[in-house]
DNA sequence: ACTCATCTACGAAAAACATCGTATTAAAAT
DNA sequence: ATTTTAATACGATGTTTTTCGTAGATGAGT
């Protein structure tokens, strides 16, 4: 177990961000909150900087505009909180978390497409392992 | 849109217990939630009285033991979190969050194979409609 | 009837989050 | 050089969540 990454809320938008864009300053990812929600300036300033005391971010302090980047993993962040979730809302069974989100989202054919596709690689896979 | 339910991680735990054993009382939700990590009998309490304040359970005040069950549905309330989880955490994509999901858990072929199932009877329940 | 165990009620403290105002500093514009 | 703009630092407040101690009440056991 690396560590255990737990961003509240805030923190996660402010991550989004920052796994979209990349190395930002603090303008910049206020104007993207802002354009989902009304939140200061100084609000994500400072919640920035918790961030970084926390280690989930670091900061290039070279110039006097700060830049502030993401150091825990998109991917491993995600999945982090996939398990958690599953775990906890569904016994850690994978299957019944996408049964239930299949079964009430909306989701395109090609998009239904995929996911087979994934599954037959993934069957694949485990065959092949097994057979070696 | 009914109502949002917003359950914080404590009334979660308690909800799980009791939309898994029915009504209980606060005894028997502590025992459960003791079994994973240590909580003291008062805090279950508050926070289920609390709960009943917020109208997520309800409780029999008959007996001298009270018995509190859940009000809001299971199913309901795990897919307005799942709703919230991928919107927040894939940008609303469904299948982006079951990719990732199923990419990274580990399945049994079973599991997958129903999956694909679910699949399969979501687009012909879906080219029927199309067709009438 | 008395004691002991076990409830609930109540209040309050502690911890975690979110928010923002003000001060200060540094750069840019004039 | 002076003014204006824009950034960080700091501290403080409000809210929500979590936690638990203590008091009072009820019922069971003796």
């Amino acid at each position: 177990m690396p560590q255990k990454i737990k961003p509240t809320e805030a923190e996660l938008e402010i991550l989004q961000v920052l796994w979209t864009y990349g190395p930002s300053n603090v303008r910049f990812v206020n104007d993207k909150l802002k354009s989902e929600r009304n939140v200061g300036y100084t609000t994500t300033l400072k919640v920035m900087q918790i961030m970084t005391e926390k280690g989930m971010l670091e900061r290039d302090m070279n110039s006097r505009t700060h830049i502030y980047n993401a150091v825990v993993e998109e991917k491993e962040t995600k999945n982090q909180l996939i398990d958690k979730f599953i775990s906890s809302l569904f016994g850690g069974s994978t299957s019944g978390m996408v049964l239930q989100a299949l079964g009430n989202q909306k989701c395109s054919t090609k998009e239904l497409n995929e996911i087979k596709k994934l599954i037959n690689n993934i069957e694949n896979s485990e065959n092949n392992e097994t057979a070696n």
